[in-house]
DNA sequence: ATATTGAGCAAACAGTTGTTTACTCAATGC
DNA sequence: GCATTGAGTAAACAACTGTTTGCTCAATAT
């Protein structure tokens, strides 16, 4: 999995071959087989690997208790920091979001819709949220995720440039208030 | 051209091959070399053919001058019925916008940002935007652009299944109504 | 001590790959 | 009418592809 990563830098899933994976990985093409059954095998198992840990971290990127300025200081670091420790993860997963092979795409689709589930349970718990219609507190929620993914994947094309870092993590945080300030003039019901 | 995006209907582009390329176009493998020097370059003249004619369509989708309640109808119906009628290009940039093909992947980001710049401008020249900071205006801007890739997309994967269709665009104005509020109660400077 | 199992290997299979070469042939320019 | 050119072809090249087979060999379980 760590040598299909690695190869996945420069190239999507769809193109990535049985052969190139095992000798990027050291060992003999029939090995493969030993732990997967298909490419799109290890594609859902990578899947899993990139988003699976990723609950816990964006529930404590809600769970500031101060203003929402601070919130949203607090969630946007944390994306921050995250795409800096799993470049390779978040790649992927940008990547196959849409990409060419359907079962890793509805992987994803399925992760990202469980992780929609808690963010709109997250804002349902918020005293903003009081009165809303449960759909649009998830069409809030899905903004969100959406914006987070769009936010780490321009992170990570600014490829450790500090300057280029600063201004996106700006824009996503000047986006944040707006969409804040949106939830907060909201006709609920 | 018309080959290679069928082909993209199942697959990515990083792992399109000329071979397959001219074996659906009916022609001999070294006839794609009197057209394109790569496949790359092929990949970057499919960019222009999706995205070249799209600039006027969107300025139109903003040139409502009724309510914004009018102006987002509109616009999301202007998306929906690019998409019924160009599926194989909206996929492929939805696809290849963060796909493996660096030029591909930068011939997206360059079109897509011309195309901010144009929002921003129709943005700048709405009264909500007075006395407005360019770089805000801007920001929101991206927004808007992120958010009609998206639409785009996920009105794609709903396949022509009228009532999945009928409730994206439903969280889709929704959520561009969330964001015009935002925009009404910034704090401008 | 012995059986089972998980994880690896080399070799072989026929089929596909990108690219170049030397060629044809209709259309076009003058 | 004749040269040029744009767009196509078939054939050839070595290199690479996914997958299966039968084999090892260490670790584990009993």
């Amino acid at each position: 999995m760590d040598a299909a990563l690695q190869l996945l830098e420069h190239q999507s899933f769809s193109s990535l071959g049985v052969r190139e994976v095992t000798r990027e990985a050291g060992m003999s093409p029939a090995g493969f087989y030993r732990h997967f059954r298909d490419l799109a095998d290890l594609g859902v198992a990578l899947v899993e690997e990139a988003l699976g840990s990723l609950h816990a971290m964006v529930l404590a990127a809600f769970a500031g208790l101060g203003e929402p300025e601070e919130v949203i200081d607090h969630a946007v670091q944390v994306i921050a920091d995250h795409v800096r420790e799993h470049r390779a993860h978040v790649r992927f997963i940008a990547r196959e979001r849409f990409g060419g092979v359907r079962q890793v795409r509805e992987a994803i689709a399925a992760e990202l819709e469980r992780f929609t589930d808690e963010v709109a349970c997250a804002l349902a718990a918020q005293p903003v949220s009081a009165g809303w219609n449960p759909a649009d507190v998830r069409m809030v929620a899905e903004l969100y995720v959406d914006h987070m993914v769009l936010t780490a994947v321009a992170l990570l094309e600014a490829e450790a440039d500090a300057e280029a870092e600063g201004r996106i993590a700006s824009t996503a945080r000047r986006q944040l208030r707006l969409i804040s300030l949106g939830r907060r003039h909201w006709a609920a019901g």
